[in-house]
DNA sequence: GCCGAAGTCAAAATCGTTTTTGGACATTCG
DNA sequence: CGAATGTCCAAAAACGATTTTGACTTCGGC
């Protein structure tokens, strides 16, 4: 039955080996049910003898469909891939490739040639749906993908949130990290905000003056501060809060790269982190438990994370009705960068 | 001659309106000379208007080229990606574009998951070439590619090195790095190497061995660490070489991640870089000009890196012969972190 | 005026799957 | 016993491009 089956390539050699139909042979590999146990057990050990792969544009051709999601992750002008998302993509992956999709990543330059990219993606009919983050209050990648049709989740929500995101609840970050704050004895309370055009810093501003205003504390101006991605934003930022006599002491970071600056800024000022500023950061860095002082901060089990993420994606692509939106819960990680007031600056502030 | 083109789709549309056959427009569009110019920009301008773009799996399962090449980025467990590897993939995928090529990128969790990566790559069959760096001297992707017969080209070379691979001169790095401390007035010079399981490393360390021969100076094991990828793993590394007598005045370090983490080290133990002892870094960090002192190290284009490694690819695919291998040049970028012997430790070194 | 070459293009074959359609046979039900 | 229902599978029709084949001009040379 398989005199000439080395002739054939393909599906249609398996077939011949087994001896059914290409059919036959898709319906069993691809667990159609219409196929006895029987056949099918065979249809598979030839299918893994002859070490057949179904050619995969063959199969996107037929099906119209790629069994592919795309993850474009942007990467600002300091080359640098926050890790951040690299946690997420583990576990995105696994759950895409349990149900037989593959991850593929795309590496986007800057904002303004995110949308590019993401049309580049969408027009080559490579990927049926498309993740991304750094979402902003107004973003016209959403914007775009909406009016397109396109499936898509983001890291993140922007203003409006009526599409399908995946999000830490950033408000309650604020807000755990000024309650920890106050119950140290702090008010003058700083935020080195992340970015105000992306969303979560300002949801993360949002819970920082609310947490405040619960506490009766006015908050002062003077000790927001918005950094930028450069490696010394946060030491910049600390400069200017101790040179204009806003003097907190403790500093609410929007994320960790922010706050490992600043920590440097304050020894720069003589200052140290930890005993004389409380320093508290915002997404565990693999760095934020090397440095030293180690940093207090906020984490998630990112790999879960990527994992639910992916698990959405699957529903949506299945065709589920949706809508798909999660908020994952952040833990504050108590390390040694925050301190209770330090007695001095204590007495001054309640004078 | 376009009264129910709405009805069809792709290129059948596309041929339908413009008066021609499919054939044609699929001539035209791919730049065969047998079409035209007068037809050809009919068809154009009808495709155009039409928002035309062919399906990518029916081509490439016509063709059996994907037109896309895949880039493995490794990412250890420190979830870090390499600043060096992402400019190099800025000027690749200018190369590729350029070329109507796409570029893919493939994240890859650990060194022993990279094989089977690999070839899940070349499994799915969605790429025509693959790329990948961190290479060892005995590297067992580059024997599994050979063998498997799959285009591909690493940045850096195996022990081997009979493979297409593009790589910077590491022993010439070694050798300007000696070189410069030695004119500087060194004699104990220090190799912080990086891991010595990758090649470039190895490559390094021959550099600074080789220049040292050169000057009649005895290399002094106890100079030489191996480092790891770890964010401290320069300072302990310092900690060693000083509380063992081993007492450099000048330390060659295999990245600038360990070139960063020893500076830190010698802050630890109260000596300044760049005063106390030189520094020198291996390749140009985006963070190497901020830190403080300012990192001396090697820098390259890393995007014109990627170019020609680009378009080394596209003429592999296009079965031009090779061998394709390239070398290209670092430059020492002098900073800060690198200065004179100081005069107690040169007449110590003398003695 | 015939022949060959060059230039254009249409028709049809092809890539390797998945999905639809429907047929053969066995089993169950009325 | 006939009809209805299920089970398993083969045949054929997609999917949407590219490539091969060959037909029909036109033009120039002899």
């Amino acid at each position: 039955m398989d005199r000439d089956a080395g002739q054939l390539q393909g599906i249609r050699a398996v077939a011949r080996m087994a001896g059914v139909s290409t059919s036959t042979v898709s319906r069993a590999l691809n667990g159609y049910s219409d196929v006895s146990a029987e056949t099918r057990a065979r249809i598979v050990k030839v299918a893994e003898a002859l070490g057949y792969r179904p050619s995969h544009a063959a199969a996107t051709l037929r099906r119209n469909a790629t069994r592919t999601v795309t993850f474009m992750v942007s990467k600002p002008w300091t080359k640098f891939v926050d890790p951040y998302f690299l946690g997420i993509l583990d576990g995105l992956e696994m759950a895409l490739t349990a149900k037989g999709y593959d991850l593929q990543v795309t590496l986007a330059r800057e904002f303004d040639r995110e949308l590019d990219t993401i049309r580049r993606i969408v027009a080559s009919g490579r990927s049926d749906g498309v993740i991304f983050g750094r979402t902003r209050p107004q973003d016209e990648r959403i914007d775009w993908l909406k009016r397109e049709g396109v499936p898509f989740i983001t890291v993140g929500r922007d203003g409006a949130g009526d599409h399908d995101w995946i999000d830490r609840d950033q408000a309650s970050i604020g807000r755990q990290a000024v309650e920890r704050l106050l119950s140290l004895g702090h008010r003058r309370i700083a935020l080195l905000s992340a970015p105000l055009r992306y969303t979560y810093a300002t949801l993360t501003r949002d819970g920082y003056l609310a947490r405040l205003a619960e506490a009766r504390i006015d908050p002062d101006p003077a000790l927001q501060v918005e950094c930028y991605l450069s490696h010394s934003t946060g030491a910049e930022a600390v400069g200017h809060l101790f040179s204009t006599g806003a003097d907190p002491t403790a500093l609410v970071c929007g994320n960790d790269l922010i706050a490992m600056s600043a920590m440097e800024g304050l020894r720069g000022l003589g200052l140290v982190p930890g005993r004389d500023v409380a320093v508290i950061g915002s997404d565990d860095m693999p760095q934020a438990s090397l440095v030293s002082p180690a940093l207090t901060t906020f984490g998630q089990n990112l790999e879960a994370m990527g994992l639910r993420l992916g698990r959405m994606m699957l529903m949506k692509l299945d065709g589920r009705p949706g809508p798909f939106r999660e908020i994952v819960d952040s833990r504050l990680i108590v390390r040694e960068s925050d301190c209770p007031v330090p007695a001095g600056a204590e007495a001054w502030t309640w004078a």
